[in-house]
DNA sequence: CGTTGGCCCTGATCGC
DNA sequence: TGCGATCAGGGCCAAC
């Protein structure tokens, strides 16, 4: 599944292959790939023809692809600053304890009537892999995938017509054009360009771990207030993002810790070990993943990119714990399942 | 208000 | 060999 070390490998392949060049004809084969663009597909096609890519960004999960200004007519007219806009949904990211401001790209700023507009700050192309999502680089002529939903051709001043292929067998995925607004610390948004502005969709979404702007004591000061267990919190994507299933497993496992540990019952030390096991894990298969990236070809696949990692309780139930020998036991938890060493992990 | 459970979605795999 | 049942889980949101 594509986790953050996955969402990376697919950001550093598409930046050299897609920033400057411009977007020439959109496909949208399968609409319900656009649930989180608000319009009908016929408005994404129109945003995003004929504008220019500018970048490719990750924050966590989310990737985005900030665009030049919209080159359909009519399609941008200047802010009446004068003329409030409700802004019904916005409002509702404005509102969190403050004490979690610096993870967060939300911090509690009253947006400005042109950002609800959504063209102040500029608009982005965000996305979201999923559970199954794969973006693929592809030159004109290779067959289809018979799962692509959305096609983007593009046409850069270096390297040519190229297609962009959004691939997705179970549609938790998705892509949309989104308004950028400001990061609340001003830090940079993401990973990939130097710009304080995040899509308005992507602001709830915490910093991740290799995010520089990461803050680890606030994250540690939030995560003790949780009333929850330890792998909830991992998952949580407005605690700390980039995280699933797998790695939590993983990260778990390599702190000993167990999967239900209630939250408040962590002292600093264990969560600084904890996150330290975080990032290891993170670096380890994004250093893994980095390997079998092709600039050429950007093939992407959640699951074989990470069976080649190398596992020590995701997966390996029935199989000896790699540290103790004892048998690795999975339980289903939040729908998901989570493998432990129930012996190395127990809930103390 | 924070926390929690359920839902979405379909190709691959499993089991009879 | 065929086919129905089961599995996978990220993000969101209603409900508590």
């Amino acid at each position: 599944m594509p986790e953050l070390p996955e969402v990376e490998v697919v950001r550093a392949g598409l930046e050299p292959a897609v920033t400057g060049a411009i977007i020439e004809t959109v496909s949208v084969f399968e609409p319900r790939s656009l649930r989180r663009h608000v319009g009908p597909s016929e408005d994404f096609v129109e945003r995003l023809s004929g504008r220019r890519i500018l970048g490719a960004v990750r924050r966590g999960k989310f990737l985005w692809l900030p665009l030049s200004p919209s080159a359909v007519p009519g399609a941008v007219p200047a802010a009446p600053a004068a003329v409030p806009v409700a802004v019904p949904k916005t409002q509702d990211i404005h509102h969190f304890t403050g004490d979690f401001v610096e993870n967060r790209a939300d911090g509690g700023e009253s947006p400005a009537f042109s950002e609800a507009r959504g063209d102040a700050h500029g608009e982005a192309l965000v996305v979201h892999l999923g559970m199954s999502g794969q973006v693929l680089l592809r030159d004109a002529g290779q067959p289809d995938d018979s799962l692509l939903r959305i096609r983007l051709q593009l046409n850069s001043p270096a390297g040519g017509p190229l297609r962009v292929d959004f691939v997705d067998q179970r549609i938790f995925g998705s892509m949309a054009v989104d308004h950028l607004v400001p990061t609340p610390d001003g830090q940079p948004a993401g990973l990939g360009h130097p710009a304080a502005l995040i899509p308005s969709q992507v602001a709830h979404i915490s910093r991740d771990p290799l995010d520089p702007a990461f803050s680890d004591t606030r994250f540690f000061a939030a995560l003790g207030r949780r009333r929850t267990g330890i792998k909830r919190a991992l998952l949580d994507q407005n605690l700390i993002s980039g995280i699933g299933n797998i790695y939590a497993d993983e990260a778990l496992w390599a702190a000993r810790v167990h999967y239900d540990q209630p939250t408040e019952t962590l002292s600093r030390g264990r969560m600084r070990s904890l996150l330290a096991e975080v990032r290891l894990v993170l670096g380890k298969a994004l250093a893994e993943g980095g390997t079998s990236f092709d600039a050429q070809y950007v093939n992407v696949n959640g699951a074989s990119g990470y069976f080649s990692h190398s596992l020590n309780a995701y997966g390996r139930q029935g199989k000896s714990c790699p540290r103790c020998g004892r048998p690795i036991v999975r339980e289903s938890f939040m729908n998901r399942g989570s493998h432990f060493c129930a012996y190395c992990q127990r809930v103390r």
